[in-house]
DNA sequence: CTGAAAGCGCTTACAG
DNA sequence: CTGAAAGCGCTTACAG
């Protein structure tokens, strides 16, 4: 609630600033606004001469068209909407980067909403309102949302993360499976190492999934039978990676690699294996799953999985305007990963 | 341009998810526009009954009010526009996740641009059509383009860096100087360095020229004379950092400590040190500014300088909001740093 | 090729 | 306390 001089004061300086509008243009042209809307847009012939005289006038009155009045308009909004849950770990940056060239090249704005905490707090969210489509990534929109979407046929593509039952968003995601597939085949074939320990990330994320996927299959192709002992819960964090370890060599479990769910989950398991006198790689191997910046910092530097993760944001915006003007998208895209090889794995 | 079927087809798909407006909100209540947007806006006073009818229509309806229609009449957009260079870096994240929750917190939305290359492309810039106030990095809005914005009213908070000749605006940033000072003198007093060499950072980061105030202030203030040998380029960069290290050993430059410009320069500092097999810390001591991630886990761990970025974020959109909604704010708020003390200066 | 008019979805004086 | 009407700045049939 603004008192009422704050308001009075609002207005006022809001005056001191007020733009050209159209009718302004028009006016100084000597046409209608019609006209300068048909010159604006390249919606209508107009004769060059007329043309000529209405951007001149546009100029010199420093006129652009009011994004507001057009929304109503047009009834869209010339944004994209992006929703996720928190700002921050290694692999953020490059993805907004990429998200956002490919927005602004597409010709239209980005609009951002971290979810955070407050997931139901009914805060102005992005939606059909003020939005022409949304890049979502996991845990920030619950599926309740996600059904509304769907049913209304708004436009949504989904990152890293598959559809919930029952509706089907494209999605973009990177080969999560064939990446972790290389990590076990080279710590198999490389090093020799049959006791590797999967760390699985947050339940809700698809990628943890297909990188279990890709450990299963790679040890069924080499004879390995699975265990589940081996199998354990470590986030994508370094302290509860830290911890899982932890707990695994108190309880004596027997193993001489640890594939972790993602690179920071990865620091938390040298970090352990350190504290518990263990020498890494000799008596435990290591892989990670991002190459984060600082993978080569650590020591050892760490074996893991590059993803393109620029080019997820670039693509899943293609994908979200297509969806937008022609109605239709590849429904899934996997970008391709590659392996890195370090020191963690036992390489020299 | 959109070919017609496209269009039809936009068209036709936009009517599907058409939300309800505000009169037929009225209708169902049974009351007049007027009274629902007095309601939605406690604009007002509506007798109970009214009221609770409203509410109950705008419940059954779903309805939210169109943002587009809002902004048209109340010449404002309720959004706050970032603009930045690039989208990267370690201290990116935190930065933006404070933006976000304070922009949040007051009741704005956040637009996001990043200038990149093209900063006169022309492409839909963020300004006071489609915001209410602009948050500016340093590097992503020219001069010219600020005085504009200056002569006509418009809120502007400028991070990290001060106003450009002739116009003011308020900026928050950290204590540089302090920070430095407090980095110089550790080298000083704790580990007895007296040839301490400073790596600028780029010439247009206020931020560099206050660590290099602090640097010589600090050298003044131990009795040890400036030397214009010791000042190099060296960019907020790994690589360039990296560079400008090796041509001063080549030079023969006489130094037993470093004060990079940020982290990631003092990683390329040491690196071109240990590729010249001087030992670190014991030839040369090296410090940073930052703390960034990585810090801690390069070898030997980081001394340096911790910046409240979140924070930083946070307090950049109090003083913006305070400027949009009641015309002032604080001319320039500096957050407080703090000395991280780890190996890389010669502590144990 | 061009203009007058209606309308997008709201809010706000102005009456009553 | 409430409604009818005008208007925010644009675009788009509809005539001409």
């Amino acid at each position: 609630m603004k008192t009422f001089s704050e308001k009075l004061f609002m207005n006022e300086l809001r005056k001191k600033y007020r733009p050209a509008t159209i009718i302004e243009v028009a006016r100084r042209a000597g046409v209608s606004p019609a006209t300068v809307s048909r010159v604006l847009n390249g919606t209508a012939a107009v004769v060059p001469e007329t043309e000529q005289r209405v951007r001149e006038a546009i100029a010199e009155l420093n006129f652009t068209p009011h994004p507001a009045a057009r929304q109503l308009i047009n009834q869209r909004t010339n944004a994209i909407g992006l929703l996720l849950p928190e700002i921050s770990g290694e692999f953020f940056p490059p993805m907004l980067r990429g998200i956002e060239a490919e927005v602004r090249n597409s010709g239209y704005d980005l609009l951002i909403h971290s979810t955070q905490e407050n997931l139901n707090s009914g805060r102005r969210p992005l939606r059909e309102h003020n939005t022409d489509g949304l890049i979502v990534f996991p845990e920030s929109v619950d599926d309740a949302e996600l059904h509304r979407l769907f049913k209304i046929g708004f436009p949504v593509l989904l990152l890293h993360q598959s559809s919930p039952e029952g509706i089907s968003f494209p999605i973009v995601t990177v080969e999560n499976k064939s990446g972790a597939e290389m990590l076990i085949n080279h710590l198999i074939e490389a090093h020799g190492r049959r006791r590797i320990v999967y760390l699985q990330g947050p339940e809700s994320h698809q990628d943890s999934r297909w990188r279990e996927r890709g450990y299963r299959d790679a040890l069924e192709s080499h004879g390995i039978p699975f265990d589940p002992e081996l199998v354990e819960y470590g986030g994508f964090d370094e302290a509860e990676a830290c911890d899982a370890i932890r707990q695994m060599l108190i309880d004596g479990v027997d193993f001489d690699a640890v594939f972790a769910g993602d690179d920071d989950a990865a620091t938390g398991v040298i970090a352990a294996l350190k504290q518990a006198g263990r020498d890494i790689p000799g008596d435990v191997a290591v892989v990670g799953f991002d190459d984060v910046p600082f993978s080569r910092f650590i020591s050892p530097s760490l074996t893991t999985i590059r993803a393109p993760i620029e080019q997820v944001g670039r693509e899943a915006v293609k994908q979200l305007v297509s969806l937008i003007e022609k109605g239709h998208a590849e429904p899934e895209i996997l970008l391709p990963t590659e392996i890195i090889i370090r020191q963690s794995c036992g390489c020299p």
